[in-house]
DNA sequence: CGCTAGTACTCAA
DNA sequence: GTACTAGCG
């Protein structure tokens, strides 16, 4: 929802603009809302499950009208939930639902236009409508045209704004508000499909007279959204954005506003306001989001020195490297954490969808051959007329003999993923048709990803966080601790780290996101499945250097590209790619001198090829490969990217599909494993403050597993009053926070059911038996007998069971298990051995819930994650009381 | 005057 | 997600 009215009080310093004048930069686009709108046209479609790409051919309009400006569009889709969302998307689903419902009883009753104002109610914008958008089956879709795109971990404004600051992009374009409070420069709302736009720049808010911003910092500015109610948290009612503005401006401080506002009496503001303040705010700050240049998770803004991810249970699990890379690059759906279903196979786009009548190219028009499962014969309306600079590079067939490694197969993660089984990647939606895997390394290149993540500098970063935990005192009211915090993992994982080989250099590159590898086809001369090509995950450095095109921009480098082909880190298409796009004439391109000059020459006939496999480019230095390398597998239209890193053979027979692997010993994000180098950070003197701790005193609704709602969760907690007196007072309040947010949040999830979750994923076709066979059951509560233990879909566990397994799952975390989420009574407990089904099993869960016969579900959480508590939100999105 | 809640809208190139 | 507006305090 954004922050209700922001808009309107900002008018004065929107400047209407067209996106020309940002010609030359790079934009990053909230996806979200072109997939939205273009959805509205092809409402009913969608709703009842009929295969489209309407609302892609929306989007793509959108994205050549940006380049055609000469605008290098990075496309920023929304991914998994944030915990604390997920209550209202099950009411979003119900809604949904419920339309849909409508709809087809108009729809029954020849209601037409009823029927489809339903259906468009009924649409929600889903992840497999996100991959339309980017697989390149499609011709039309971003990886065909080489545009950049990166799938956030949660939610996309957090990235958009990430991708802003750290200079990968100049502007935003969105719709949402949200965007400015997540600190972002320049955003550009309400474009259009001509180009216009309106632009709100931070630097114009001291321009505002009417709502003096003077002198307000990001932090000030961002109090203000939260107090006037944003998405994280509902305002005080009565309270909105005049009010919070005023009274902020007289009293500085959130915490002296609410003071005052609760002093005042006039408005009723609940208990727990100040937690879910501060709990808010730090959503604001540090979500996920995903790094394009180290290719892993970090935060926003670094997390305060002193606290760990366990004291920020609301933005969500970190995921392991390799599924946050796969859900970045699109493939893995982070809503079900499955491969991402397409929903429109190839055939079909490519017999109902090709708008002939503006195909252009007669020798693409043709349709594929029979059986082949990407023909991308679909040409959009705007595709590229023949002899026009094609998206494939020809030069790239050469790398066809690169070694393959993938995201987390270096040596040192062996011994995990080895215990973890394999990752359910292979998919009966995607590894059906043709029956055509091929090892990638006949095919193409890939590159190795190092799998450990980008160590820090450390003396930057103990800047960052003195910096970060400064401001942090101011608004929170908080001191810094006098040195970092402990490490909250054992010293040899950490110190495993840090002497690994695969450690990448600093980079001296700025990457791309993800985007097209353009490769030439037909490496074996012909045949269909062999183009290679696909996702590139930029690395960086990259492996030569020769022919860097440099950004002369000294706080961007831009992506470079070398002329042997080898090293275009992720380049998005190339510029003139415009030539000659219907519906957009190419103009005279402001080629900026920062951007790519490609080596790419025009080819012919590569529409017909089927879409290239992920392949990463490969990194330097390489991490160790003394084990055997994995390889990609590349199947039909989808690509199957197989992590594990078994043997060749191994990984070339299908495994039983087992789940939640864990993940390598990198439990912490990059900045909290560094955090143990970090004691050397100056200490800063230590002052007593008062921090508000909200104590847990479990009541009788919780006992009932009785829905509660918001207030009862407060309700249910006193406030108490205690002296923190030193440095252990920050991260103490954040967990306070933290807690106070697990006791409501839990309260109110666990006793949800999550049907999204739980239920079954109708592939939109028929799977192959080959694939079938070893597909995972659906992931609803399913009948005995028909899970491994490792995917145990649905177990019925006795408390006595939890216990145990409780108890092996703290084993496992070395400290830092807070005291409010610890399990009673279990210390001495044998480890049990469904490791990961009972890690999920936390005791932050209301015992309650177990005690009334909850099933517990772990099928649908394949996601590796390592830390327990973090699991419990997992085990809260599915549990469902029978 | 500020705020809330309800309604309408997004496409169709 | 937005914008607009009637109605309420």
């Amino acid at each position: 929802m954004g922050i209700g009215g922001l808009l309107p009080l900002l008018k004065e310093i929107q400047k209407p603009c067209h996106v020309k004048e940002w010609a030359g930069k790079r934009v990053a686009v909230d996806s979200y809302v072109w997939l939205h709108r273009g959805a509205y046209g092809c409402a009913e479609d969608l709703a009842l499950g009929r295969p489209t790409v309407k609302y892609v051919n929306y989007a793509m309009h959108r994205v050549r009208m940006l380049k055609h400006f000469g605008v290098t569009p990075v496309m920023v889709f929304d991914g998994g939930l944030l915990p604390s969302k997920m209550g209202t998307e099950d009411e979003r689903e119900k809604r949904r639902a419920e339309a849909l419902a409508k709809g087809n009883a108009f729809r029954a009753e020849g209601k037409a236009s009823l029927a489809r104002e339903a259906f468009v109610k009924a649409v929600d914008v889903t992840p497999a409508m996100a991959y339309q958008l980017i697989k390149a089956s499609l011709l039309n879709a971003l990886r065909a045209e080489g545009i950049e795109y990166v799938v956030a971990p949660y939610e996309a404004d957090p990235q958009l704004a990430y991708l802003e600051k750290s200079g990968f992009v100049d502007a935003v374009v969105t719709e949402d508000s949200d965007l400015l409070v997540f600190g972002c420069r320049n955003v550009l709302f309400k474009l259009d499909g001509e180009g216009n736009c309106v632009s709100i720049s931070r630097d114009d808010f001291s321009k505002c007279r009417e709502y003096n911003l003077a002198g307000w910092s990001d932090d000030e500015f961002r109090h203000m959204a939260i107090l006037s109610g944003c998405d994280y948290l509902d305002s005080v009612v009565g309270l909105g954005l005049k009010t919070a503005h005023r009274l902020l401006r007289k009293y500085k401080k959130p915490e002296k506003v609410i003071q005052f506002v609760r002093l005042e009496g006039n408005l009723n503001v609940p208990r727990s306001y100040l937690d879910d303040f501060r709990r808010a705010e730090l959503t604001f700050l540090h979500q996920h989001v995903f790094d394009p240049l180290t290719k892993s998770l970090t935060h926003l803004t670094p997390i305060p020195a002193g606290t760990t991810l366990e004291d920020l249970p609301f933005i969500g699990p970190l995921l392991a490297p390799d599924f946050a890379l796969g859900v970045a690059q699109g493939d893995i759906d982070p809503i079900t954490k499955e491969r991402v279903v397409d929903l429109v196979p190839s055939s079909f786009a490519a017999t109902n969808d090709t708008p002939k009548k503006f195909d252009a190219n007669g020798s693409r028009a043709k349709a594929p051959k029979a059986g082949t499962p990407s023909g991308g014969t679909l040409l959009s309306f705007f595709s590229r007329q023949a002899g026009s600079p094609a998206v494939v590079n020809p030069v790239k067939a050469v790398k066809a003999q690169a070694r393959v490694t993938l995201v987390g197969s270096a040596k040192e993660n062996k011994p995990a993923v080895t215990q973890q089984e394999e990752p359910a990647r292979a998919s009966k939606f995607f590894g059906a048709g043709r029956g055509s895997k091929v090892e990638l390394q006949k095919s193409s290149t890939a590159a190795i990803v190092p799998p450990v993540m980008h160590e820090p500098d450390h003396e930057a970063l103990s800047d960052d966080f003195e910096a970060e935990a400064a401001l942090r005192d101011i608004e929170l009211g908080f001191d810094l601790p006098s040195e970092a915090a402990e490490i909250d993992e054992p010293e040899e994982a950490v110190e495993e780290r840090r002497v690994s080989p695969a450690e990448p250099a600093p980079p001296t590159h700025r990457p791309a996101l993800c985007g097209i590898q353009e490769q030439a086809p037909d490496v074996d001369g012909g045949s269909v499945q062999s183009e290679a090509g696909g996702i590139v995950v930029p690395v960086s450095p990259p492996p030569t250097s020769e022919a860097l095109v440099e950004t002369p921009s000294p706080e961007r480098q831009k992506v470079a590209i070398s002329a042997s082909g080898q090293s275009d880190v992720g380049v998005s298409s190339p510029a003139d790619s415009n030539v000659a796009q219907a519906g957009w004439p190419t103009p005279e391109l402001d080629q900026s001198p920062g951007l790519l000059s490609s080596p790419i020459t025009p080819r012919n006939g590569f529409s017909i090829s089927p879409p290239p496999p992920i392949v990463k480019e490969e990194a330097a230095p390489a991490p160790a490969q003394t084990t055997a390398a994995p390889f990609v597998t590349l199947s039909s239209d989808p690509i199957i990217l197989s992590s594990d890193t078994g043997s060749c053979a191994e990984q070339a027979t299908p495994r039983p599909p087992k789940r939640s692997p864990r993940p390598p010993k990198q439990r912490k994000s990059p900045i909290l494993s560094a955090k143990g180098k970090l004691k050397t950070a100056p200490s800063r003197e230590a002052r007593s403050k008062t921090v508000a701790v909200w104590e847990d005193t479990p009541g009788p609704r919780a006992a009932s597993g009785e829905s509660a709602p918001k207030t009862s969760a407060s309700k249910r907690r006193k406030q108490t009053e205690v002296i923190v007196d030193d440095d252990e007072g920050v991260s103490e309040a954040v967990r306070s926070v933290a807690a106070s947010w697990r006791a409501k949040f839990m309260l109110q999830t666990a006793v949800k059911s999550t049907p999204r979750l739980l239920a079954p994923v109708q592939p939109p076709t028929p799977a192959s038996p080959t694939n079938a066979s070893r597909q995972k059951g659906p992931r609803t509560v399913a009948p005995p007998g028909k899970h491994s233990s490792a995917t145990a879909s649905a177990t019925r566990l006795p408390l006595s069971t939890l216990r145990a397994n409780t108890s092996l799952k703290r084993s496992a975390t070395t400290s830092a298990v807070d005291e409010n989420c610890r399990p009673r009574g279990d210390e001495d407990l044998a480890p049990a051995k469904k490791r990961r089904t009972v890690s999920a099993l936390d005791c932050t869960v209301d015992r309650s819930l177990i005690e009334n016969d909850v099933v517990v579900s772990s099928s649908s959480s394949p996601v590796p994650i390592t830390n327990p508590r973090l699991l419990a939100f997992r085990f809260t999105g599915t549990v469902r009381r029978e």
